[in-house]
RNA sequence: GGGGCCGUAGCUCAAUGGGAGAGCACCGCCUUUGCAAGGCGGGGGUUAGGGGUUCGAGUCCCCUCGGCUCCA
């Protein structure tokens, strides 16, 4: 089935003359064709469900809402309990398949908005076919006139064309029958796979008058099958059979007002109005900026829509596809002229029109045109440096007589620096180049080769756990109450998926990998909304189970272990014991998470929401909106704003209330989160309420500790904390405080003092390295080292705190780690005034001293001498100052270290090389008579060897060397 | 989750494994009535941090931190 069909522009343009469908002057706007659609099937005993998310963050196999059908899978395959039968909804989507297509045909949308009606093992194809046709051509509703529709049916449906031609009267002319490719679902499911539920679909077409192409307005979907295998044969029919529909809203809209495009229905006509003003354009509809500004709209509404559910712009998953998208509609205004964001100025304009259905759009409007503005902003940014490198690229092709810009360069550029290659090939054609288009899209396969393959999640999965999921529908958790609690062994599973299996009984111990037990009720918390799963022990006649993770499928809580004694049997009667030491520390942290999330909202604003979290065993990991870091200042606030509400001792109660009145008692909703009804709403005294499924305190007391262990970002926009509860906090600070005491007595100084005295004692060091390189000697002597405080007054936790965080900074390394650091750089500091002290023993070096030793070799000054305690660095400025004093000269130098190393340097002066002396070639033999080797430049060299005690024997090779270089 | 790039003076950036530089900015002097002036001189560097290879590392390898970017 392919839901979007785009007609060429050109052929869209023939429609552009149509009237409207309906009554001429009054044209069905969008918001109520909508509403018609709920209405009719609500008449027709459908429950009308919201809208699901666009985000749908419950379900792992896609990254956003693709149909309206993605919030009933559960629904279909029987896994959960059903409240309705029947079901109509409109819902947005998003899909990126076809995202070139988008602005160049009539049709294509990334975010659209899909109609439909759904049956769960309800009502089937003739019921499905009645009420379309009925919605369609009854005058109550669309009123459609008949002879403008005909409808295709999947080549072997013989039903679903029986009930067209006979009941409905379509004449056969009318009715197509199509192969796999096109009227099955998924598409070639019978030959192809995937194997799962599947089946034949309708799909109806409109012929607009005058002969226009005709347009797939609805597609029926009647999944029937189970399909097992390849053909033959591999068809079974399921015992209950589902209905699922979808009508391209935006697409049926354009129909029925006989606009010639998608984008010039009434709620979105305006927003490419608004585009073509923003860009400085006037709006045609076939121009490059006509497709340009369509673009702009879809892709605007799109980021709009993601962003409102807290989906920034990012690096990751949905986060990077609506990066690509916003900085997709960013390039097309860039090519229009611009060259200051802009697409922020239409998050308004969206929310006007698309308000009607989604009124909490407005709610966010200011935040999500903020963020779409910084990363416009962002992107201005990249596209400048980008034009850099495209003009450095033009260059390097000049040089080598180029005129065809090669795709794999196109290629590297976008990949490393995110040059977009419409501006390369914009660029080109204007020097005259051409660009290589097919070279580049090879290279961008071969990238997404390299980076990863797609994986691809089969609807209606057949592993033991889903059979499972069948019988049983959901666990019953107690753990709200209980930790300890008598169940039944529901299921037993061995292996690794896709080889895992059910086990009537289970005897091996020591198995590699973990196994996994179902119950019929338990008092496990399986891990979900951010907490971690519960461990601990089932017990049962005879053996015993170790938890050692809890998880959840679906409804289903699954106890991850391994079993330590006896036999344990499918059936068996157990007793299931959570580790009350691990959840009670899981329970600080999580009511210590909803303590800091309220700190968060009070310090730095309503604006840090969650973003995501983790809550483990007396740790938790908190991720928020902020747009910059979080300062040590706010930070102290914030520990000290917890440890205010952990003080004062308040109670924790949680209730299970209707949604609507959480929200009208003000409970903390994230945007974008779909929320069961009813809702499990947690209350801390009267500071916060939170919806959330986790296990609490009943005091804030009981969290008895808490400490923040660092900020940081995780992406543009969002910051994280990690923190820590209970034992493990005090356990934090006592590791704090001991650092600060034993740095400050190394450094002999106050705890107080310590990030000064670290600041000084680093300076002390750069001064001894500048003069150890310089020659100077240290005629003061040294300081620091132990001396003792007495009576230190100590810091407070607190104190110590921030004072560790600032030396470590100063550092750069982690603040447990600055003792460690401190005492590598008081050795360090100690060898530096060893050497100083040596060299002060052996009196000063100059290039007098040393020129007193020169010889004269065939007429030139030579000096081969030992330079003790000097670096490389001072003997290459001896030499230099022995060259300007005494003209043309050779000169080496050597110096020893220890009896391991000898640092030699040479150099010769121009004149010199000229007679055939080379520092290279003259000090490489001397320091390889000691063991090493070297090498340079003519004029300067370099060399080290590891036998000092060779050193004189070597130094006479080297006046041989020089003698022999100069022809004496 | 996986690839690529970057981190050098206050700023923008150079530096085939062999002596850390340029332009702008800053300070001083000279010249000069002013609009981005000119000349001379000067200060300023833990080459992000740590470890390794090497006689020798800004440069090669590994780790950490930070920034950018693409793919999934």
């Amino acid at each position: 089935m392919s839901l979007f069909v785009g007609g060429d522009i050109m052929e869209d343009l023939a429609r552009s003359s149509l009237q409207p469908l309906t009554s001429a002057s009054f044209p069905m706007k969008t918001d109520e064709l909508r509403e018609k659609y709920l209405a009719f099937f609500e008449s027709k005993g459908h429950s009308r469900q919201p809208s699901d998310v666009l985000v749908p963050t419950w379900d792992p196999s896609v990254l956003f809402t693709p149909a309206g059908m993605n919030q009933f899978k559960d629904h279909f395959l029987g896994k959960v309990k059903l409240d309705f039968t029947r079901a109509t909804t409109c819902q947005k989507c998003l899909r990126t398949g076809d995202i070139e297509n988008v602005g160049r045909t009539a049709y294509h949308h990334t975010f659209f908005e899909m109609l439909g009606n759904f049956s769960f093992g309800d009502y089937f194809k003739r019921e499905a076919i009645h009420w379309a046709w009925e919605f369609l051509t009854d005058k109550k509703w669309l009123g459609i006139k008949s002879d403008r529709l005909s409808v295709t049916v999947y080549k072997d449906d013989h039903e679903a064309a029986g009930i067209w031609a006979k009941d409905i009267g379509l004449p056969s002319s009318r009715i197509e029958r199509m192969e796999e490719d096109e009227n099955f679902w998924p598409a070639s499911a019978p030959s192809l796979g995937p194997d799962g539920v599947c089946g034949p679909c309708s799909e109806i077409y409109y012929h607009p008058d005058g002969g226009g192409e005709s347009v797939e307005i609805w597609n029926l979907v009647f999944t029937q099958f189970n399909r097992v295998g390849d053909p033959p044969d591999n068809l079974r029919p399921l015992p209950s059979k589902n209905i699922d529909t979808g009508m391209g809203l935006e697409r049926t809209a354009a129909t029925l007002q006989g606009v010639p495009t998608n984008y010039h229905i009434d709620s979105l006509m305006p927003l490419v109005e608004a585009a073509a003003e923003v860009c400085g354009v006037e709006y045609q509809l076939d121009s490059e900026a006509g497709r340009r500004c369509r673009r702009i709209t879809d892709h605007v509404r799109a980021c709009t829509f993601a962003v409102h559910e807290n989906v920034y712009p990012g690096a990751n998953k949905e986060k990077y596809v609506v990066k690509r998208l916003l900085r997709r509609a960013v390039l097309d205004g860039h090519q229009l002229g611009l060259r200051e964001p802009f697409l922020h100025q239409l998050v308004p304009k969206v929310v006007e029109l698309m308000r009607g259905a989604y009124p909490e759009l407005a709610e966010t409007t200011d935040r999500v045109a903020s963020v779409i503005k910084k990363e416009e902003a962002n992107f201005f940014g990249t596209i400048d440096e980008g034009l850099e490198r495209i003009k450095h690229a033009f260059e390097e092709m000049r040089a080598a007589d180029r005129v065809k810009v090669e795709g794999a360069v196109a290629a590297e550029l976008y990949q490393t620096y995110g040059v977009p290659p419409e501006l390369f090939e914009a660029l080109a054609a204007e020097h005259n180049l051409a660009f290589d288009w097919d070279g580049y899209g090879q290279a961008m396969q071969a990238h997404g080769e390299v980076s990863g393959k797609v994986q691809h999640t089969v609807m209606g999965g057949k592993g033991p756990i889903d059979s499972l999921k069948h019988a049983l529908h959901s666990t019953e958790f107690l753990g709200y109450d209980a930790t300890e609690s008598e169940a039944i062994i529901k299921g037993i599973v061995a292996g690794v998926a896709p080889d895992d299996h059910l086990c009537d009984v289970m005897e091996e111990q020591g198995h590699v990998d973990e196994i996994r037990v179902i119950l019929d009720r338990t008092p496990f918390y399986g891990e979900s909304g951010g907490q971690v799963g519960d461990a601990g022990r089932i017990v049962g006649d005879g053996f015993e189970f170790e938890v050692t993770d809890t998880q959840r499928e679906g409804q289903l809580v699954i106890h991850h272990g391994h079993l330590r004694k006896g036999k344990m049997p499918e059936g068996a009667e157990v007793q299931a014991i959570v580790s009350t030491e691990r959840r009670d520390g899981i329970r600080r942290a999580h009511s210590a998470t909803h303590i800091l999330h309220h700190a968060l909202q009070k310090q730095l604003g309503t604006h840090a929401q969650q973003q995501g979290s983790k809550v483990d065993d007396d740790w938790l990991r908190f991720d928020f909106t902020n747009l910059s870091p979080v300062s040590g200042e706010q930070l102290t606030a914030i520990g000290e704003h917890v440890a205010k509400h952990v003080a004062t001792a308040e109670p924790i109660d949680w209730e299970v209330l209707p949604l609507a009145e959480a929200r009208a008692q003000g409970a903390m909703m994230l945007f974008g989160e779909k929320y069961p009804d009813p809702v499990r709403m947690v209350s801390m005294g009267t500071f916060s309420k939170e919806l959330c499924g986790g296990t609490h305190l009943q005091n804030t007391r009981e969290v008895s500790a808490f400490e923040i262990l660092s900020e940081e970002g995780v992406s543009a926009g969002t910051r994280r904390i990690t923190a820590l509860t209970g034992d493990r906090a005090v356990k934090h600070v006592k590791q704090t405080l001991e650092t600060v005491r034993s740095s400050a007595e190394l450094l002999g100084c106050s705890p107080f003092m310590l990030a000064a005295k670290v600041q000084s004692f680093l300076e002390e060091q750069r001064e001894l390295k500048k003069l150890l390189a310089s020659g100077g000697t240290l005629d003061v002597p040294r300081v620091g080292g132990s001396s003792t405080i007495i009576n230190a007054e100590q810091p407070s936790a607190i104190q110590a705190k921030a004072i560790l965080a600032e030396t470590a900074q100063m550092l750069s390394v982690a603040p447990l780690a600055v003792t460690e650091r401190i005492n590598a750089i008081c050795d360090e500091v100690f060898s530096l005034h060893e050497k100083l002290e040596q060299r002060a023993a052996a009196g000063p070096i100059t290039a007098d001293s040393l020129l007193e030793q020169a010889v004269t070799v065939a007429g030139y000054t030579v000096v081969v001498a030992e330079a003790p305690t000097a670096e490389a660095n001072l003997m290459r400025q001896l030499i230099d100052q022995i060259r300007q004093k005494s003209g043309s000269s050779a000169v080496l130098l050597a110096s020893t270290e220890g009896d391991t190393k000898v640092t030699l340097v040479a150099g010769v002066s121009k004149d010199l090389q000229e007679r055939g002396a080379h520092a290279g070639n003259w000090v490489r033999p001397v320091a390889q008579a000691m063991g090493g080797n070297g090498g340079g430049r003519p004029d300067m060299a370099q060399a080290g060897g590891k036998q000092p005690a060779k050193l004189a024997e070597a130094l006479e090779i080297a006046r041989q060397t020089i003698a022999e270089m100069l022809g004496a």
